[in-house]
DNA sequence: AATCCGGGGTC
DNA sequence: GACCCAGGATT
């Protein structure tokens, strides 16, 4: 059995028509893999079409502003992907005049495209015959090869990645990598494969020793950090609102919030931090009335952290100096757990 | 080499 | 609750 062909084969029969496989065109490519990073096709297909439709060429999202950017990437997660696709942007309309670079080192250097982005962008876009190494691929090797090797590991990644060199098709490199890739998310899946309708079953390692379930070997390691939100919601005499930018390090980079008092463990907010808070944001005198919004604390769960939230609605007996109108909330870029909120009160 | 960075789908 | 998703940057 000749892996590679058969992998093309099954591609020929089964790919998905979707938006980004009717092009080679660099920038769209570039844009599908960069949505596509740890992001399901299903999740990341709206945005794409969103961004093709808004900013047709590099030259118009070099153009954007990082905040019209961050608001059409909201919901997707991964928010640096956003600013580093807005910095490359830049790179790209700017010092290489309109041009991708078509070589994977030159590709690797450019911000939030590392091994895989250039593997995928040198060979859709360039016909170049680089194997692309994602999860999906990590899988059918590890399973139809039978290796055992951690995934996540140095050892691991440098073996997969050639290992994938030496089973790639180069002659056919842009189906070949798009078709093992759609290999991994239709027909090996991660749980429950049909391995009983699988062209490869008859040289698969994985299958023959019953290892199918075993495989891909991921080391784990995943503690959660509790946090404690407190969002305080203030409207002023005006019905205007405060919205802060979170700046710095930690989630959510540039993206809009409520004012926030934090806690590692959980604890009950004081009147006095409040009226510390609301200091900060107006000269008048402070007189406020505050209630809890919700009960039962939202629990907003990120892969490293889960958020224990309260929203406080403040109605603030003065003006406040930054306070934007209510029906500007929307336009500014928030993450999923301030948009649900906004969605549900009624200011 | 380990850790951080989102949100959603699936079992 | 655990795992995964067309990973990359930072420490």
């Amino acid at each position: 059995m000749n892996f590679s062909k058969e992998i093309l084969v099954w591609y020929a029969q089964n790919k998905r028509d979707l938006p980004w496989r009717n092009t080679t065109n660099p920038y769209n490519i570039w844009l599908s893999e960069i949505m596509l990073q740890q992001t399901r096709v299903a999740q990341g297909t709206p945005y794409y079409l969103s961004f093709v439709e808004n900013f047709p060429t590099v030259h118009d999202l070099a153009n954007a502003n990082e905040e019209q950017i961050l608001k059409l990437w909201q919901g997707l997660g991964y928010y640096s992907r956003a600013r580093n696709l807005h910095t490359t942007a830049k790179i790209i309309a700017n010092q290489y005049k309109g041009k991708f670079p078509n070589s994977y080192k030159e590709l690797l250097k450019l911000k939030g495209i590392g091994d895989y982005t250039a593997s995928a962008i040198a060979s859709i876009s360039f016909n170049i015959p680089e194997p692309v190494v994602d999860g999906n691929v990590y899988r059918v090797l590890s399973r139809f090869f039978g290796i055992d090797i951690p995934i996540n590991s140095t050892e691991g990644i440098n073996y997969f990645k050639t290992l994938a060199h030496e089973v790639m098709d180069s002659a056919n490199i842009r189906d070949y990598n798009q078709g093992i890739m759609e290999f991994g998310a239709i027909q090996c899946s991660p749980r429950n494969p049909d391995c009983e309708k699988c062209p490869l079953s008859s040289a698969c390692v994985a299958l023959k020793n019953n290892q199918v379930n075993d495989l891909p070997v991921k080391i784990k390691k995943t503690t959660v950090k509790k946090r404690y939100f407190n969002y305080l919601v203030i409207k002023d005499r005006e019905d205007k609102i405060i919205l802060e930018q979170r700046l710095g390090k930690g989630i959510w980079q540039n993206m809009y919030q409520f004012p926030l008092i934090e806690s590692d463990k959980d604890f009950k907010l004081k009147d006095t931090e409040v009226q510390k808070k609301l200091e900060k944001f107006s000269n008048d005198a402070i007189s406020f009335e505050m209630y809890l919004y919700n009960s039962e604390k939202i629990i907003h769960k990120l892969s490293h952290q889960h958020l224990f939230t309260s929203f406080w609605i403040i109605d603030f007996n003065g003006k406040l100096n930054d306070g934007i109108e209510v029906s500007e909330i929307v336009k500014y870029p928030v993450p999923v757990l301030i948009a649900d909120f906004i969605k549900t009160f009624n200011f």
